[in-house]
RNA sequence: GCCUUCAUCGUUCAAUGGACAGGACAAUAGCUUCCGGAGCUAUUGAUGGGGGUUCGAUUCCCUCUGAAGGCACCA
């Protein structure tokens, strides 16, 4: 909770004769108490019993006079405190009003520079919604270090030079080239990769062959490919760069690794001269890590060509120094990479690269058919996805509100479409799998986007009618169990943002949003702001604003954007 | 075979080692002369099995079972 909240409990417990630091928590419900302070430390470095400290603690604090709290009770081992609504409200929604949108910022992160990489998409293939969980986690933690005061680098690594290249190419001269490429051109080699895969799959022997030749004349530049690869990559380059755009992520520089590739294979030479790396079986290079029981990385194959781990050991160089003296590179990938990560950071030690690299894993979404990966061409493509949540979403919209002009419909659908398609993924821990259930996610009902935006709504609309402007900082006339209520997740919200950065978890911030807003609906459904006594009113109207400004940042988060209309 | 991650109401997700394990969906029963019912209230309902550490374990350790992912020329 809010630290000037702390801090008054704080000066009260140091009076009552604590010592030591203190933590204060919440009791588990509000009619035990507001705040909580557990007896437990102090009872083992005294040797009490706890719940008969609490009841020392409880009693000395009975002397002491505070405006801020009200009671004071102990239960057990913990001494409960409870506060004075209007009193909360003052230290609350004073510092929300005064900061306004930079309400949970802090400089935590001062001075420190962080790179970010995601969703490093590989050209040539399918963007589908795991790019979107990737996306929508990269976009949170960029922005909780913009938020804590971190110079945050958001760059993208394209992957436009592997084998999967060579697979799409190969798919394309074999199966498609007569044909004339349709509107959307990212699509159309998705496909054919994902067709030439699942040929390649089935056609292992006769195939293979083929592909390293194919590879072989790309990574050499040769003509007969190089003019199709160029033109190919930049479809796909183009194609996803419009989808950033919808989504919000912007990048401050692209990698790509056809740029990084030949010093990655001097790399390798380096690491095979200085005897860190040796020749493995049919001439391959590798490097033994089972002393790190990471078993064995493949750095190039025994045709000589290079393997991602090649390209990445050049990439972390590069980033470092192109972003001198940044101290983090946090890279975002689905979880199923999470050994080759480790790999990689192990094979970077040895070759005496010590800077700090962070790998989040992300877990898989499967539907109700299965898993989805981009080699079996069961996937659904964010495009898809997108299209169909919209289609429902308008279908809804157009209904409540047939009087509204064309534009401000669409402009509304888009709005709830991406807050739902994002909701949804933020909404679940990174490291789980998600089931991906469309009905759900299209739902309006509970844990979702549109309740959040609908919150919103209704507190826009009681604004709007308000008319006079109210005054500010009067709060007396707050005193109601639902208020209060509010109160404390408007309190909570900078400590959210921390928590939420340190354990890498947007989830954090999705089910805080959420919270707030199940606050605010109790609130509105058990009291009414406009037809209540005037002090009473001024005050629920400052309530109900700081709500929609914490509500209103925390989507920023989120990079939701909120409607003022639904 | 080895490694990693995970296992919580019917389903889906929460709980810095602390109070009675909390939401959402579904189900059932209610709430609209009311600032927007995409809402609110109530009821039913769960920590996979077995050990251990601890005053206290959903959380930490061991083990079994089950699931997902990975383990040399894929990314």
């Amino acid at each position: 909770m809010m630290e000037k909240i702390e801090e008054k409990i704080i000066r009260l417990l140091r009076g009552a004769g604590v010592a030591g630091e203190i933590t204060l928590t919440r009791p588990p419900n509000s009619e035990m108490g507001d705040i909580a302070f557990a007896c437990f430390d102090m009872a083992k470095a005294e040797k009490k019993n706890p719940a008969d400290v609490a009841k020392i603690i409880h009693d000395a604090l009975r002397k002491r006079r505070s405006s801020f709290v009200q009671r004071v009770q102990f239960s057990g081992p913990y001494v409960n405190f409870f506060l004075s609504t209007s009193a909360l409200a003052v230290l609350v929604i004073r510092d929300i009003e005064k900061k306004g949108t930079r309400y949970g910022a802090s400089k935590i992160g001062k001075g420190k520079k962080i790179i970010i990489e995601y969703p490093s998409n590989n050209t040539h293939k399918e963007f589908h919604v795991g790019h979107l969980r990737n996306i929508c986690i990269g976009n949170v933690l960029v922005e909780l270090y913009k938020k804590t005061g971190h110079k945050i680098i958001p760059v993208n690594y394209l992957n436009d030079f592997g084998a999967h290249v060579v697979r799409c190419l190969w798919g394309l001269q074999k199966f498609h080239g007569r044909e004339n490429p349709p509107q959307n051109k990212q699509k159309w080699l998705g496909d054919i990769y994902a067709e030439a895969s699942i040929y390649a799959k089935e056609h292992a022997e006769e195939v293979k062959p083929e592909l390293d030749a194919l590879q072989g004349k790309l990574e050499g530049h040769d003509p007969s490919v190089w003019r199709l690869f160029m033109e190919t990559r930049q479809w796909s380059i183009e194609g996803v760069q419009a989808l950033f755009r919808e989504l919000g992520v912007v990048h401050r520089a692209e990698f790509y690794e056809k740029d990084v590739k030949a010093r990655g294979q001097e790399i390798v030479d380096a690491l095979l001269k200085s005897g860190i790396a040796n020749v493995g079986e049919g001439g391959a290079i590798i490097v033994d890590l089972s002393a790190y029981k990471l078993d064995i990385a493949l750095l190039r194959k025994s045709t000589g060509a290079g393997l991602y781990l090649t390209s990445d050991l050049a990439l972390a160089e590069k980033k470092f120094k192109k972003y001198s003296g940044a101290e983090e590179s946090i890279h975002i990938t689905g979880m199923e990479q999470n050994f080759y990560f480790q790999q990689l950071f192990q094979v970077l030690k040895l070759f005496g690269f010590h800077e700090k690299m962070t790998h989040i894993g992300y877990g898989l979404i499967n539907t109700k058919t299965g898993k989805m990966s981009s080699r079996s061409g069961n996937v659904i493509l964010y495009e898809d996805l997108r299209n169909e949540i919209r289609h429902k979403v308008k279908k809804e919209t157009t209904d409540r509100h047939a009087d509204w002009p064309k534009e401000r419909i669409n402009s509304v659908v888009d709005s709830l479409t991406h807050a739902i398609l994002k909701f949804t993924l933020q909404k679940h821990e990174a490291e789980k799998n998600i089931i991906f259930d469309i009905e759900e996610a299209v739902s309006f009902d509970g844990f979702t986007a549109p309740y959040l935006l609908y919150a919103i709504a209704r507190i826009n609309s009681i604004l709007r009618k308000s008319e006079t402007r109210h005054q500010k900082s009067e709060y007396a006339g707050l005193t109601a169990p639902e208020e209060k209520k509010i109160l404390f997740f408007l309190a909570a919200y900078p400590q959210i943002i921390q928590k939420a950065l340190r354990d890498y978890n947007p989830s954090t911030v999705a089910k805080y949003c959420f919270d707030l807003a199940q606050a605010f609906n109790e609130f509105y459904n058990a009291h009414r702001v406009l037809e209540a006594e005037e002090t009473v009113k001024q005050a629920r109207l400052s309530l109900i604003e700081a709500t929609r400004t914490v509500l209103t940042n925390a989507l920023e988060l989120l990079t939701i954007s909120t409607v003022e209309e639904m």
